[in-house]
DNA sequence: TTCGAGATGCGACTGATTTGCAACTGAATC
DNA sequence: GATTCAGTTGCAAATCAGTCGCATCTCGAA
């Protein structure tokens, strides 16, 4: 069974080569780092893990790379409510848009996918006339254990 | 007629004192600016303005007075998508969340209030027994003429 | 292999926000 | 009205995230 498309190692390597962007090593090193990340990177943790794999990555490559990846929608910039301090985080974008809630008490970054958030987008295009390219729905609160 | 809460002057400054929050000349230049703005302000501008009603204001004060609305939830802040540069920027805490879209072309700001919305933090709060506090969906795109 | 557009590392820079601290002030109490 | 002091302020310096200019390097097409 092939893994989902979104998690499919290698992907924004292939989408790199598709679009006719340059592929360098340290490019390679980053992608692979915001490949297999399990959680939310912002710039530095992300500068930090791309090292480990290529020494030679300078902080100011991720910020242009991340850029780039920005430019050609490959990924999705979050603040998660800054309640770790005014940087962004960083994910894939996967194939549907999802939520983002953080417990403003314990920290924890929840997803949440929604036919709700879905037909609302579709209500903004239709009553707004808006074509829409990004969107971002973050939510600041208390997950189920911290409001007990 | 009276005017809706919402826009009742000096209806921060009201809280303001029902909250035993100290009253200050800087303070109540601050929060005159906010609650007669008619569009989005940066703390930049919101020093700017302030300046004029009582010039002793300082940029420290702009910052630590907007911490201080923010704790206690009587303001929301918005990136805008990021369109005009990293910063924040503020509006007072109307009784209805509204949602941010930003045209990427010419850098209009829209605002768009819907049930589906609130339909939406609805299910969050349910499905995922999320007690939410604050939310921001801020959306780019083109807006209707840009995208013409 | 050659070669040039595009990418990189480095260090300096910017812009937004925060902080430490000494001086000041609002408002509660006398 | 005077006293008092916790909370607030202005200032200058510091921090933090992100950007930029430039000389050098390197993909990858020919």
């Amino acid at each position: 069974m092939p893994l989902p498309q979104t998690e499919m190692p290698g992907r924004l390597q292939a989408l790199f080569s598709e679009r006719g962007i340059r592929m360098t090593q340290q490019r390679r090193a980053i992608l692979q780092v915001m490949e297999t990340a399990t959680k939310h990177l912002d710039a530095a943790h992300l500068l930090r893990k791309a090292k480990r794999l290529d020494p030679s990555v300078d902080r100011s490559t991720v910020y242009r790379t991340l850029q780039l990846l920005k430019r050609h929608g490959l990924i999705d910039e979050l603040d998660l409510m800054h309640i770790h301090g005014e940087g962004h985080y960083y994910e894939r974008k996967l194939n549907r848009d999802h939520i983002h809630m953080a417990c403003l008490r314990c920290g924890k970054i929840m997803e949440f996918v929604s036919d709700i958030f879905d037909k609302l987008k579709g209500q903004v295009e239709k009553d707004c006339r808006f074509r829409i390219v990004v969107s971002r729905l973050e939510i600041g609160g208390y997950c189920a254990s911290c409001s007990k």
